[in-house]
DNA sequence: GTCTATATACGGATAGAC
DNA sequence: GTCTATCCGTATATAGAC
C-alpha cells in the first residue's frame, strides 16, 4: 500500500473518478463529489485548488495507467505478432469489463481537450512498438497485403474497443444482460486474433 | 423545402443540435443557443418548453434519422452480401464525414438514457434485416464460418465507426490533420468489405 | 410571437472560526 | 486539516408588457 496521499485526498479522488467516468465533467458538481466522498465541500477546494484542476489530475492518471498497459503488449521482445494481438484482446477486454465506462471516458474528453493526450509521452511510442515493426516486415516479406499500419493498430483496437462503447445498442438488440454481454465479449477474446490474421494475410 | 417549422423554431433546432452535438447536454446552455441562433432567450422556452425537452426532441430526431439511413442499406432485397458490405462501409463513412460528431454524441447521450433508444422501431429491425439472414443462410450453407451474427454486425459497424469516434488519437499518432484522415477513412471504403468478407468465410 | 425584467435555484469558490 | 456560513456568478425558467 502507498501512502502517497492523505486518507482524505483518497477518498476524493476515488470519488471524483467514479463520477466523472460516469457523468463527464460538466455533469458532475463539486457537491456530488463532496457527498459520494463524506467530505466537506470545502476540502475539496483545499487539496485541489479547483473542480477544473482535480478534473486535470483524475484525468492525466487515467490517461497514463491505460496507455501504459496498452504500450506494455505491444512492446514485448519475444512473442511472435499472433501472440501480441491475443494477449491485447485477452488484456484488453478483460480490462474493460472491470471498468467499462473507461473507453468512452477516455474518447469524450479527448475530444473536448486533444491536448492532453498529445502531453502523453506513450502516445507515440505505440506507433513505434515492436507490434508495428513485426507487421511492417511482415509487409516487406511479402507475406502479408500492402496496407498501412495505421489501418492495422486501428482494427485491432476498433474490435476490440468498440463493442464496449455500443454495449447499449448491442444489449438492446440481442436482449443481452450484462452477464451476457461480458460472455460475448469473452468469446472475442479468441475471434480477434484469428480475424485479424486473416485479415492482414495475402 | 418542408414549412413545418417556423422560422424562429427551426433556427433554434439548428442551433441547439449544433451545439448538443458539440459539446453535449450538460455543457451546453440555453444562452448558448439563443446568442447562436440570434433569437431571444425567453423564446425557447415558448417553443420547447424546457432545455430538457429541446434536447430530446433533437436526440430524437437526429438518431431516427440515422437509424433510417442505416436500416435502409440492410434491407435491399437485390443486392448480395459483399454489395451490402461495400454500400454499407461508402455511404456511413461518407455520412459521417459530413457530421463527424454524430456517432459520439449518439454513443454517449445513449450511455446516459438508453431508453431513448428503446423506443425506436428501427433499431430491432437490422437484427431481423436482410444483411442478418443472408449471412446466416451462409452459415447454415457451411461458406461461412460458425460464429453469431451479433459478432458480424459488430464487426462491421466498429471497423466503419471507431477510427472517427478515435480520430483525435489516430491523427496525433499519425500526425495528420482533418483532410488526410479522411483520405484514410476513404482508402477504408474499399478495404473494410474485403476484410469482412476475409473474417467470415471458412 | 417577441421582448424586458426578474424570480429562483444551483454551482464553484473562499473567508474565517476552530 | 476540517468545519460553517456565505459570496457571487450563472443557469433555467417565467411573468407580464408590447
Amino acid at each position: 500500500m502507498e501512502t502517497k496521499y492523505s486518507d482524505t485526498e483518497l477518498k476524493i479522488r476515488d470519488a471524483a473518478k467514479s463520477l466523472f467516468l460516469k457523468k463527464g465533467y460538466s455533469a458532475t458538481t463539486t457537491r456530488d463529489i463532496a457527498q459520494e466522498s463524506q467530505i466537506n465541500l470545502a476540502l475539496l477546494n483545499y487539496y485541489f485548488t479547483s473542480k477544473r484542476r482535480l478534473f486535470e489530475i483524475i484525468m492525466f492518471e487515467t490517461l497514463y495507467d491505460f496507455l501504459n498497459k496498452m504500450v506494455e503488449v505491444y512492446n514485448d521482445e519475444e512473442t511472435t505478432i499472433r501472440e501480441k494481438i491475443e494477449l491485447a484482446s485477452s488484456k484488453y477486454i478483460d480490462m474493460i469489463i472491470a471498468e467499462p465506462l473507461l473507453p468512452t471516458f477516455i474518447l469524450n474528453e479527448l475530444k473536448n481537450n486533444p491536448t492532453n493526450f498529445l502531453k502523453m509521452p506513450t502516445a507515440k511510442v505505440i506507433m513505434k512498438s515492436q507490434l508495428i515493426s513485426q507487421y511492417n516486415d511482415g509487409v516487406k516479406k511479402g507475406i502479408y497485403k500492402k496496407v498501412d499500419s495505421i489501418h492495422f493498430i486501428t482494427n485491432i483496437l476498433s474490435l476490440i474497443v468498440f463493442p464496449f462503447i455500443c454495449s447499449p445498442i448491442i444489449m438492446k438488440m440481442e436482449k443481452l444482460n450484462k452477464t451476457d454481454f461480458n460472455k460475448m465479449m469473452n468469446q472475442r477474446k479468441k475471434l480477434i486474433p484469428e480475424w485479424i490474421i486473416q485479415m492482414i494475410k495475402k
